[in-house]
DNA sequence: TATGAATGAGCGTTCATTCAT
DNA sequence: TATGAATGAACGCTCATTCAT
């Protein structure tokens, strides 16, 4: 339960300044967010959530026009969040390539960073993986913030990479797909495919920041 | 369309020997492949897959119990496909590791095979990879599937190729995992995620072999 | 109850040519006049329709998709009729006038006939008249069937009477709206407001007509 | 917005002596003519009521119990109003008859002054309009006024005039209903049915009060 | 085999009303 | 006095499913 507790920082954090949630409206996120992850945004009903929320279906409303305006608060604050600290709208491109040294470093902190976030956040991460495609609201800002301000980034991080030889002379879109494959596919194989198998997800993370390594630099 | 084609294919495969499908029920077969595939199962109604179909929605239910019994008649063949060649039950253990020679040869079959079967059934698969996580119909099967027939098979393959000295020495269930995820993902990326951009698939699908190969082998 | 076996001619008229109208449909449409006329649209509720109607609440929305177009459905054909015959769309102007020899025939034909037909879907009629103004839908195609093809000929035949000399000289338009005043609210009166003072009916119209007459005629 | 200062007038009458309506109160009732008027009571939400008039749902609430209350409130001295001047209760009949020494100048009279009152309050007489047959508490206090109070009076100047020759001698009944059916019939279409048209709405009651003398006098 | 009218439970949402502040 | 969050019944409407034809 603990990560609830989490995920409603998440969410004030988007109402910054004054956490202005009553408790009953946080009674709901916390419920709406289980029973989403569990069954999906469409086979979940208005009534489950006040049920478990302990609210009235009404009160539902009183927050959130709409089931669907629901779904988005949970998950909007979230992809901000994802697409987070490394790639800052308001941070200059020159000065973020020499923030790492190596592509290793530069890779440890990307993986490890959204290892702890989505470890933190695996319930919204679940909804916002299954309902995006299906959402234009969430899927388009989504795409629009990448574009705009992630993109141009990274690809610059890979080419000054390139450019010193550490890593692989391919087409940097390969690269970014590639490593953002190869980290989102990891982080989902552990927290939602098989998340009751036993791993040792920090070792996990760990061979897969090797492999990834391994896979990019010129031997 | 050519899609929907090979999709007929497919499930009367399961159907084996006699193929016993009135044009009504391929044409609900069809017009539910595409309405779930876009809006998911949860959210497609039968009204709506009648409609499409161009049936009465009666004749839904006279071919298939439940919308759920129509799910899983559409995904379940899929599925077993997918778990298809390389891991035939009825396949020897000793000669199976003899298959290959080298590491690239056997990740390069698995993969090519993995990427042409899925362009051709791209909707199917969709589906399968956004409910298979809501219905125990479906996750169940493919589990007991992949642990009986296919884990012992491909985790012999792997120790294989270590003992041969091809491939890193990390634990066989790890590397298992970054092969799946990686081709997975990269199959996912391209048809799925990324639809519109305009890919080479063909030579995306080289470089994540590359990759794979490359991030595996000692060097 | 026979008003309603009326009612029933009145709206299958609508569907020329072949009444396809299924026995639950009339059911729904008998309850929703009743209702609609006691308590008004807005407070009418779906629920209490298809009990009175003894259908389920959903065959309300298998016929009509609205309760709105239940609403329209019922009072449409009632406003073609109420503009009926006296000005049908294709009656030629100058053979119009020519109908009637004095003035007090043509009033006495067209308040017979509007007495008849408001007496036996008096329902009906309540409710247009309550619901009318709230309802474009409603409002709309009756005030252009009326500018189009009503008023044109009423006024010819209003000055017609005016050049003979029998009445008098007032602006036509007046003259319109004195005649439909006095018909429609000694109607609304006996039907509507008072419906449960023993008038005599057809002396009360014959006493009207009268007043209309020499209201009109020159002295 | 003249008229609401004048409606607010209105009502304030009927709470006699102290004029005890807070600021809030009067916005509450301005805005529930406004929307009771313009899509009916039962269409009305008391939620869009508070809006318009810019207080808290609640406040409705501690006014009127009830959202039926408020209408009540609205309505009822409206038609204490309706009844008003000629028919008021501690006026004594023998008087009443010598007031008017003219069939003419009754009618006159009676139509100039309620023209006045429902041009003034045009919205409020919408709503009572349309409300009146749907609930017993504003009908029946209206009609046993009416019989206890207008009707003997209102007879005994007909049955006055008719002995004086100045009107036909037809039922007095049926003189009443001619009366008020066309004052009223006149006064509804000019200000509700027909509101857009540019009437000129003095003289079309001058004709109205001409063809109403003309129709019941005696040639 | 196929139909499509009928069902009634359940849906998301709105409602008039209450009440702690 | 006024608020506005909370209520839960009721709303119009959709749904998967049934069944007589």
């Amino acid at each position: 339960m603990t990560q609830y507790e989490s995920l409603k920082e998440l969410i004030m954090l988007d109402a910054n300044e004054e956490a202005k949630f009553s408790e009953k409206q946080l009674k709901i996120i916390e419920a709406a967010i289980e029973i989403f992850s569990e069954k999906g945004f469409a086979a979940t009903s208005t009534n489950e959530i006040a049920k478990k929320a302990g609210v009235a279906e009404g009160t539902i409303f009183r927050h959130y026009k709409t089931k669907k305006e629901l779904l988005v608060s949970i998950v909007s604050p979230l992809m901000a969040k994802l697409l987070g600290p490394h790639f800052a709208k308001d941070f200059a491109n020159e000065v973020f390539e020499l923030k790492y040294e190596t592509f290793e470093e530069f890779i440890r902190n990307l993986a490890s960073n959204r290892y702890e976030f989505i470890k933190k956040h695996i319930a919204v991460v679940k909804i916002l993986i299954q309902e995006i495609s299906y959402h234009k609201e969430l899927k388009e800002p989504y795409v629009r913030l990448f574009k705009e301000h992630v993109y141009e980034k990274f690809k610059n991080i890979i080419l000054h990479f390139q450019k010193k030889g550490e890593i692989v002379d391919e087409s940097p879109d390969t690269i970014m797909r590639l490593i953002i494959t190869t980290i989102m596919g990891t982080l989902v194989s552990l927290f939602l495919v098989l998340p009751d198998n036993e791993w040792d997800t920090e070792s996990e993370l760990e061979s897969t920041i090797q492999f990834l390594i391994n896979g990019l630099s010129v031997k």
